[in-house]
DNA sequence: CGCTAATTTGACCTGGATCAACTACGGTGG
DNA sequence: CCACCGTAGTTGATCCAGGTCAAATTAGCG
């Protein structure tokens, strides 16, 4: 491994390494699969609710986020998404888009065919089970969304939505010593809340005054994360995190 | 077909028939799946939060449901599940439970061992596929409900779910004729779209003023489908269904 | 018939929305 | 270096959708 020059995809190989350890045939074939690499500017759609998509996308660096626009300028959105995520993984067997696949800040993206992860996934059963079951991590997140959105208040709402984003930047060596990123907008978090974004600064506001963290010029800094952990009884198990396998 | 006795499975096969054509040996291969059938009563627990599963779960007659608890007495439901609904399908590969799975009336269920299932989709990537298909619906159906709780006043929120309801039986020939069974008490309706009983209550009376529904001894009854829609921007594309392609 | 769970209604309350300024700040161009 | 400008964040005042509490009324069902 350290003879080799780093591969696009190792992002992706890590992810699959973490869960299976993958053989010499089946890392192969993951390297060999056609990538069209490219860095992509902030809030620029990637694939459009209604298309058909034809490739999947994983992202190299920087935030993606998907959303879906009804009238009134109203917006969802349901996921946020960083190094390493495949946030349309889902179009490979579902191509007519249902909702909107965007970047959130500049982000270098890598585009794999459709064609080529099927054959990759018929071939290999293995990277198939492991690909099928981050769609349902995927599932598991909006599930906790679901909830946080129906029966958790706005405080614990947004506490909880924090500690979901620490922690999967955390599992990817992204977040470290209670700081991680979050290059968001508070209308970001309200359209992601259910909420408006003058409320979401009112609780931002809250929060720092119970000197729980501090999120300022993009930066989410943890006080007390066990304070948090307690604020929206946080269970961390819906996002299946493995103990990084491999570094 | 006509000279076999219906298989138990038949439910599951009908499902996968309906996106992809299965050969012989296929369609044998899932025929053979060791299943154990059980009726259950209703609001029974199939699978719990924290367990381990391993089987799943295909419905054959009556409702299930998906739901979380969380302290003070809080309920989230996440989805309602109909004849030919496998809803525990994910824990095939996140076999570590984060919500309950349970009877919402009495039952009919199929179990399946897990190593069935993943001997079943190694050897044939076609049912994979349609599987892991399934699941990424029941994910669209996530983020479906998502909006409805982030962006929809109550009224609509409620009108999207049973337009969502009546479509999900109507393709599987449960419903028709602007009518369906809604075995769910206020109660569910309430924990599922995260409100309370008491204001579910005045929503139905307000759709029923309006002439748009009836529900009454667990039955739907959609006085102008058209309006319906209209009022909820229903847009069934997220269903991904199929035009009954095996009747 | 009687018991329990489910539905319905009324009175009142509140978390978060709405509306409307105002402030801070990172560019950008002169 | 500063003036300008657009985006994002902050704050106050007021409002209302939906919650809470409590008490009937009705439906199932053994």
């Amino acid at each position: 491994m350290a003879s080799k020059t780093p591969h696009a995809l190792f992002p992706l190989i890590r992810k699959l390494e973490s869960v299976t350890r993958l053989s010499a045939s089946e890392r192969h074939a993951i390297e060999s699969l056609p990538v069209r690499v490219r860095t992509l500017s902030a809030r620029q759609d990637i694939v459009r609710d209604g298309d058909l998509a034809t490739q999947c996308c994983l992202i190299l660096e920087g935030w993606a986020y998907r959303y879906k626009l009804l009238t009134e300028g109203r917006r969802q959105i349901f996921s946020f998404h960083i190094a390493g995520d495949i946030p349309d993984l889902q179009s490979l067997h579902i191509p007519l888009m249902d909702h909107n696949l965007a970047t959130m800040t500049q982000a270098t993206v890598a585009f794999i065919p459709h064609e080529s992860m099927h054959a990759l996934t018929a071939r290999y059963p293995t990277i198939a089970a492991v690909l099928w079951r981050d769609t349902l991590i995927d599932a598991a997140i909006f599930r906790a969304w679901l909830i946080a959105m129906g029966r958790r208040p706005a405080f614990e709402h947004l506490v909880h939505l924090f500690c979901e984003l620490y922690l999967k930047q955390e599992a990817v060596g992204l977040a470290g010593d209670h700081r991680c990123p979050l290059p968001i907008t508070q209308n970001d978090l309200a359209d992601a809340t259910g909420m408006t974004s003058v409320h979401i600064n009112r609780v931002l506001k809250e929060m720092r005054g119970r000197g729980l963290i501090t999120l300022h010029r993009h930066t989410l800094v943890v006080k007390t994360w066990d304070e948090l952990i307690r604020a929206c009884e946080f269970d961390e198990t819906y996002l299946h995190l493995q103990k990084r396998a491999v570094g």
